[in-house]
DNA sequence: CTGTTAGCGCATTCAG
DNA sequence: CTGAATGCGCTAACAG
């Protein structure tokens, strides 16, 4: 068959080195693997058939061998605006560091909806599991958990796991970027929630509460709108807000993409961001500097928690007695051009 | 050593499975594979074998013995934006349908510019490349080609390579685009470029001068501003065009990214979009439609093209022999807010 | 229908 | 310092 030769022209294995070389195979793995004890004249003349022959090694056979893929996966749900892609960059980035590949897996899949579909891939390809904003993660977190297979959550304080984790410190700075409104005179203050049964969710809310009884501003039910994190929540929400017979002065949405949903119906009813009402999000995301007016969040430090996600799994895979640890990272609040003093409309 | 135990429970092999199921572990193998010609009775007591000891298959051995691993990888230069969030939406998607997975590998990594580093994934890990924008592929190209290895080109109509290739219909967008101010009663319409190293920028340029001359306006050089698809270059190229003696009325960006970039001077500069000046943009990237105004845009099928590699990379595994196919993708106007009928604003 | 055998390409002992 | 042997976990003929 020369159609495979042409093929499989890739298909030099070591023993085919050995051969050129005229050494045994064993020494070209330990040439490969670059191990001291070997003659530098014999270390050349691999070499050189190395090159000759154009031999890469099979990484896959060299895995099975080792018992290691030196890959890891990275679960997410979802890539579609941008903060996903800011956390991947922290973790491939210090992957690349510590010479692992990253197997990228969307959640959406139908095959991830099989319950042992992470199972296989735990068994085998991948060394370890990075889990981005894992919404049901009971599917697979028990498994995981179970078989004692390394794992690291990013940006999800569930309550219910023991797994480590890395967040942010969601609760301040919606407490931080609250009071910065009361600061600026709002004390009718407007809150869309993300999805209620992510842990950030609650925790930005419980922040934005209590900031508002710290300085002894009322908390008002219907100025507190139950939003899901995407666009069209925040389009209800500051509907719903507006039609109020007292509309809020600011409204404070759990995140930037809300945010601007929101924005949208501020002006298609004719109202000013900021003068006529102020805006505030969460997340930092890129867009959030480049809408108009730009848009005053709550920066995450995304890439990096991606990074120190990853600097935690590693850690638990060098030595597996590591303890579960949870970190949260600073939030900050970032003062751009969504908001401003309140200014009495009446008067 | 009880710890490993407790650490490798998950290290069930075909081996036990056929002891703990009483027969051959040929025979197990057969059941995993569904293969037909096992007894019913034989598999039902392999499966619950299976069930019982947890046993879940090693895809790394699986894939040595094969011979194929069944993942793809997939290239891309970044994720920041979204953009090729999209196309790899689609991506996955169809990889999803044909039971593949997904390796991600981002150009920026320093690994990735060793020479080498491609071989040595096309050499066991992976089955095919979709490669996204490749900026500089001369690199890693040649090794693809010469070794006849399975890969596909996203958004790079680089016209030196052999490569299959999927595109959008970049000329005709820009066209389009071009000729949709020019209805409107602009007649002095700056460009502002992508990297001309890329085939899709050079497109671009060459449609919004064809729109030109067809309808007998005049080229002006210093309209059209040299950028390099970052936002900065937008900005640059709006203040350098706004402090031309004879501004124009209207500026089409070669990407959304620079457009807002654009805007954001235009705004400084207290002048109204589109009022004063109309902004065209291109891609459509998902924040386009939420910016102020709203941007009028090309919209390049981003997920579909990435369906569409994927799709021709799948047959190319299927069939080797399959022609080496470049398609191009329909581009769209998307007619939004930025833009509206040349005023005089002498008059 | 099922057991047996020989690899997949490499790492890793253990001798020499 | 180097060669030979054994195994990683599984697939794929080949018998039976």
């Amino acid at each position: 068959m020369p159609r495979d030769e042409i093929q499989v022209s890739g298909r030099v294995t070591i023993f085919d080195v050995a051969e050129a070389s005229g050494v045994s195979y064993g020494t070209v793995s330990r040439v490969i693997n670059n191990e001291p004890h070997v003659r530098e004249t014999t270390r050349k003349r691999v070499m050189d058939a190395i090159d000759r022959l154009g031999f890469v090694i099979n990484r896959q056979a060299q895995s099975l061998a080792r018992g290691q893929t030196h890959v890891i996966g990275v679960l997410v749900p979802d890539l579609g605006t941008g903060y996903i892609g800011e956390i991947i960059r922290g973790i491939d980035d210090e992957l690349d560091h510590a010479g692992f590949d990253l197997m990228l897996f969307t959640t959406h899949r139908r095959a991830a909806k099989e319950s042992n579909y992470v199972a296989s891939l735990v068994q085998g390809v991948v060394e370890g599991l990075v889990l981005v904003l894992p919404r049901n993660p009971a599917d697979y977190l028990g498994v995981l958990s179970s078989r004692n297979f390394p794992h690291v959550l990013v940006d999800h304080q569930g309550v219910d796991t023991t797994s480590p984790a890395i967040g942010t410190t969601n609760w301040q700075g919606a407490f931080l970027a609250t009071e910065h409104l009361i600061n600026l005179g709002h004390n009718h203050i407007a809150f869309i929630t993300g999805t209620m049964d992510l842990g950030c969710a609650q925790d930005r809310l419980d922040g934005y509460k209590a900031a508002l009884s710290m300085h002894h501003i009322p908390q008002i039910p219907e100025l507190i709108f139950e939003g899901d994190f995407f666009q069209n929540s925040g389009v209800a929400a500051a509907n719903a807000l507006l039609d109020l017979a007292v509309p809020p002065s600011a409204i404070f949405a759990s995140n930037d993409v809300m945010a601007m949903g929101a924005m949208d119906v501020i002006r298609h009813r004719g109202l000013r961001i900021p003068d006529d009402i102020s805006i505030v999000g969460f997340d930092d995301i890129p867009q959030s500097a480049m809408v108009f007016p730009p848009l005053t969040t709550v920066r995450q430090p995304l890439e990096q928690m991606g990074r120190v996600a990853t600097q935690v799994l590693l850690a638990m895979l060098k030595n597996p007695e590591t303890k579960n640890s949870r970190q949260e990272l600073p939030t900050q609040l970032v003062v751009r051009s969504s908001t401003c003093n309140y200014k009495d409309r009446a008067g």
